[in-house]
RNA sequence: GCGGGUGUCGCCAAGAGGUUAAGGCCCCGGGUUGUGGUCCCGGUAUUCGUGGGUUCGAGUCCCAUCAUCCGCCCCA
């Protein structure tokens, strides 16, 4: 092999930027936690949907909104035959388009959906994040009530905490209608119009576009600025309409009644343009710099506005890879036997019947010695090993061995089938 | 796109310009071809992410580049 080539291999096994390989117990870790969530949904009547891997990238455009980051310049975006195509960035978008096009906006309200799956970003990795990273999230059509949002930012609290994930913090807020915020950046402006200079060059830019966006500011001396007094009276004046407000008490009275403790956050605005009325972030102290495992929100013009019937809506999305890290020890499945033979014919049909019954089972494929293979059912860390050579074969028996107490008896088949003869 | 840290075997890791690049774990083979995890013996980096440069001499110094981690931006 030249050099050049290894060189060229070396690149070829190097993984993509941004992208993880998952495999063992790692990745056991992983299924249970998506059985559990599976499991969680599946109780409370939300079904799974699975939509593609990519869409038409005009869907995200209009859909997470041209303004922002997503998709100004984080999409992997490729074209085919005339068509651009791009990598889902999030999972909401591609959601709201089956459920337009399924024809889903006639079956019974509310429609209650979930998915899990990977998203794209094109985005520099660091903790928490990563450029192919997997989304669970839970969608749900047709109603614009305090119960269904209450019930949404339940599942997600009720799930983590099942999963026992440690120092959780529910962030809440209500950014009511795009009619509120109008009226709200006026105000804003108004206040910030005499001061303009006196912030970071990124707020200034954001005074034009996308005043809101404003508060989220990590510059020291714009904190300083939105955390003075006048400014934060005009912000926890409630800007938002009668309506807005009516239903964001309702709420909060409910999550109030369940005791989901939140903390009313008048800086929380959120990224996406498809945000109205409330907005939820989840974030943990024992994260890193991204320290929001799930964040979602009320989106009620959303369906309309990718050529559906008028639908509100309301949903979320959880980070695994954020969400994987906050989780403890997982219980891994044990190997319950490991088959030590030379007659593999009998010993495939014995594995197969106790695999029926759901002990799991593995049989030794190496042909040496039964000195090696009980070396490696020890290294697995099987619980029993079983022998089955020619002698037991021929008696209908087999050899059980305990291999932590080495205990070792003869057991007929019939009998170790029948139930565990430990 | 910007800033900082780190790159020596699959993993952890010694090595501070000078003969053949420690050690541990894992893996493989043997002691023990029908009885293990302990133990013993042996094996596994012509090479230190890559490419240049300085030097009589470079894993050790310089430059560039790549990768990775952390942070900014933004978000799950």
């Amino acid at each position: 092999m030249t050099g050049t080539s290894q060189k060229s291999r070396r690149e070829l096994i190097q993984r993509p930027k941004g992208t993880q390989d998952l495999f063992g117990t790692e990745v056991e870790r992983w299924e249970s936690v998506e059985s559990l969530c599976r499991l969680h949904f599946q109780n409370a009547g939300y079904q799974e949907v699975r939509t593609p891997v990519f869409e038409h990238t005009e869907l995200f455009e209009r859909g997470v909104g041209e303004g922002t980051d997503i998709v100004n310049k984080e999409m992997y975006t490729f074209e085919k035959s005339e068509r651009r195509l791009s990598l889902r960035p999030e999972g909401t978008a591609g959601v709201v388009r089956a459920f337009i096009e399924q024809g889903m906006a006639r079956w019974p309200k509310p429609v209650k959906l979930y998915y899990m799956g990977p998203m794209f970003r094109y985005e520099r990795p660091q903790a928490g994040r990563q450029r192919q990273f997997h989304q669970v999230g839970l969608e749900l059509f047709g109603l614009d009530t305090p119960a269904a949002d209450a019930e949404a930012i339940l599942m997600a609290m009720r799930l983590f905490e099942q999963l026992g994930l440690p120092n959780l913090s529910l962030q809440i807020n209500n950014i009511g209608t795009a009619e509120c915020r109008e009226r709200f950046k006026a105000g804003f402006k108004a206040l910030l119009a005499p001061i303009l200079t006196q912030l970071c060059l990124d707020c200034q830019t954001r005074y034009g576009s996308n005043p809101l966006r404003m508060l989220d500011c990590k510059n020291p001396g714009c904190q300083a600025i939105y955390a003075q007094p006048d400014l934060q009276a005009f912000l926890q004046t409630d800007f938002t309409s009668e309506d807005c407000q009516a239903h964001f008490a309702e709420l909060l009275k409910l999550l109030d009644a369940l005791k989901v403790p939140y903390h009313r956050n008048f800086m929380l605005v959120r990224g996406l343009d498809y945000y109205t009325k409330t907005v939820f972030e989840i974030t943990s102290t024992n994260l890193g710099a991204q320290n929001a495992v799930c964040g979602g929100g009320r989106y009620n013009t959303l369906v309309e506005d990718l050529g559906g019937p008028e639908t509100p809506a309301i949903g979320w999305a959880l980070g695994m890879e954020r969400l994987m890290a906050l989780v403890g020890e997982l219980p891994v499945k044990p190997l319950d036997y490991y088959l030590v033979t030379d007659q593999h014919a009998a010993a495939f049909d014995l594995a197969e019947q106790l695999r029926a019954q759901d002990y799991k089972v593995e049989v030794d494929l190496s042909g040496k010695g039964f000195g090696k293979q009980l070396e490696r059912a020890a290294k697995l860390n099987a619980r029993q090993a079983l022998i089955l050579g020619s002698a037991e074969v021929h008696s209908g028996e087999v050899q059980l061995k305990n291999l932590a107490s080495k205990e070792q008896r003869v057991v007929p088949y019939a009998l170790l089938l029948q139930g565990n003869p430990e």
